[in-house]
DNA sequence: ACCATGCCAAATGTGCACATTTTTGAGTTC
DNA sequence: GAACTCAAAAATGTGCACATTTGGCATGGT
C-alpha cells in the first residue's frame, strides 16, 4: 500500500531545494547519533511514509548517503546501515593519528599567539563541558579541538578529510566505545596545547600520539549490547508529520 | 497511439547495471586527461544523445560525480567542469604533502626488506618509462609511487584519501603544469627510498617535503592556453555511438 | 545606441507508471 | 520436520510526461 500521492494543498511535480536537505539532515543525524542498529535495512517506501515525500527523494538521498560510505547499498536489493568492523574502526582512528601528526609538523609554521589564545580559549569550554557533565557538549568539542588544529593550516582538503573521519568515528564510537567515558581527556588536549605553545612540535606529536592510542585502546567489541531501535517510526519521530500513516 | 513503448529491440525500462558505470567512466576519463576544458557546460539533452542512453541516466553520472566535486552542480542551471583556482591546487599539493609527512612518520614501524625491495622495483619501472620519454606512463607511475608508500601502512581511509588527492592533481596538472616536465623527479622518489632503506625517517620526511615543494613552484597559470576541445562529440568520439546525432 | 521588458525555446527537476528483481510464504514432497 | 517449488507480494530501477526555471532574443521606450 505504498504508491503515494501528495496530499497537502501544494503544487504537484515541482522543485523543493529544501525537502532533500531535511530528509538528508534527518537520515544522517540519525545516523551520527547511532539511533540506527547496524545492519537494519533502510527501504524506500516506508521512508517516504514517514517523511511525506515522494519515494524518488527518498532515493536520491539514500544514494547520497550511500556515495558518501554512510549507507551500504546493494543493487536492487536497497540500502543498509553498515556494520563497521574493529578493524574498519581502528583505520579511521589511525587515520585521524597519521594526519595528525603531519598537520602538526606543518602547524608549526602558522603557531601564533592568536591561535594559541583560540586554542586555549576552547580547552576552557571542553573543561566547563567536563565538569558540568555534559557528555553531549563534550563529544562535540572533543572533536572540535581537533578541527582547531587542522583549521589553522587553512587548507581546505585536510579539513574536509579530517570533518568526514571525525564524523564516521562519532558514528562508530557509538557501537564500539564504552558509553560512560569521555571521547577525548581534556588533559591531554591540555598537553599538546602547551606543547605548541613552547613550540616543541615534537612534544606534541609524541602527545597526539599517544593520545589517539589512548583512545584506541578503550575501543572494544559489544556485539550482544543492542540499544538502538528497530523501528523506523520511533526513530524519525521528531520528524515533522506531514501524513504518517494511519 | 497506445501509450509508447521501446522502439529497439531491446527491453522497455529495464535494468543495465553495466551502462552507468561505462558513461562515469567515459567522463571521468575525459576530465582526468583534460579533454574537458574548465568552465564548459555539461548539458544532460546532448550527452543523452552521444552516448544512446536515457537522459536520466546522464543525469546520474553527472550527479554523482558533483557529489565527488569532480563537476560544479548549480540547481535548475547543470553541470560545468570546474575552474579550478591556483589555490584550490595549491590545497590539493599541500595536503599530499602534509599527509606523506604522517606517512612517513607511521611507516617507520611498517619497513620491512619486502617493502623496499617493491618500491625500488617500482623505481626502476619509473626509470625505464623515464628513458623509452614515455611521459603518459611516467605520470601514472609517479602518482602510483605515493601509493605504494600509503599502501603500505594497509590503511583504507588513508589510501582512498591519497587516491582521491592524486587524481585531482592530475586533473589540475592538465591546466596548470607545463606539459614539457614530467611530474615527479626520479631522483627525488629514489632519495626517499634511499632514506628509507637507512630508516632514517626524519631525512624521508624532509626529502618528500623538498620534492612537493619543487612541484609546488612549478605550478603556474595559464589563462590563454586552451587546448582542449569545445565540441563534446569529438571529445567523446571514441564512445560507441548506439544512436548518434544525424 | 542602450537598457528595460516580455516572450519563447531549451534545460532542469519531479512524480508516476510500469519492468525487473528480490523476498515471502504457502503448499508439497521426501 | 526440513527442504524444495513456485506463485504472489513487495521493493528497486528506469523511461517518460509534464511543471518549473533559466537564457536568449526580439521589441519598444527613453
Amino acid at each position: 500500500m505504498a504508491t503515494q500521492r501528495r496530499r497537502d494543498g501544494k503544487a504537484n511535480g515541482k522543485a523543493n531545494p529544501a525537502e532533500d536537505e531535511a530528509v538528508y539532515q534527518a537520515i544522517l543525524h540519525a545516523l551520527l547519533e547511532g539511533k540506527l542498529k547496524a545492519g537494519v535495512k533502510l527501504a524506500e517506501p516506508p521512508l517516504a511514509d514517514i517523511f511525506g515525500v515522494s519515494r524518488e527523494r527518498i532515493r536520491k538521498v539514500l544514494h547520497r548517503l550511500g556515495a558518501e560510505r554512510r549507507l551500504e547499498m546493494i543493487p536492487n536489493r536497497g540500502a543498509r546501515v553498515p556494520r563497521p568492523t574493529l578493524d574498519d574502526v581502528r583505520s579511521v582512528y589511525e587515520a585521524h593519528r597519521v594526519l595528525e601528526a603531519g598537520v602538526l609538523t606543518q602547524l608549526v609554521r602558522h603557531i601564533d599567539d592568536a591561535l594559541i589564545d583560540r586554542l586555549t580559549a576552547h580547552l576552557a569550554e571542553e573543561r566547563a563541558a567536563a565538569t558540568r557533565g555534559d557528555r553531549a557538549a563534550s563529544v562535540r568539542l572533543s572533536g572540535a579541538f581537533h578541527v582547531h588544529l587542522v583549521e589553522a593550516l587553512g587548507n581546505a582538503e585536510l579539513t574536509r578529510f579530517l570533518a568526514d573521519l571525525l564524523s564516521r568515528s562519532s558514528v562508530m564510537v557509538s557501537v564500539y566505545e564504552p558509553a560512560t567515558d569521555s571521547i577525548c581527556a581534556v588533559d591531554e588536549h591540555g598537553a599538546i596545547v602547551e606543547a605548541l605553545r613552547a613550540r616543541d612540535v615534537a612534544r606534541a606529536i609524541a602527545v597526539s600520539r599517544e593520545h589517539f592510542l589512548h583512545v584506541e585502546s578503550r575501543l572494544h567489541l559489544d556485539d550482544d549490547a543492542a540499544p538502538a531501535s528497530e523501528d523506523l517510526e520511533s526513530v524519525f519521530s521528531a520528524v515533522k508529520p506531514k501524513r504518517r500513516k494511519r
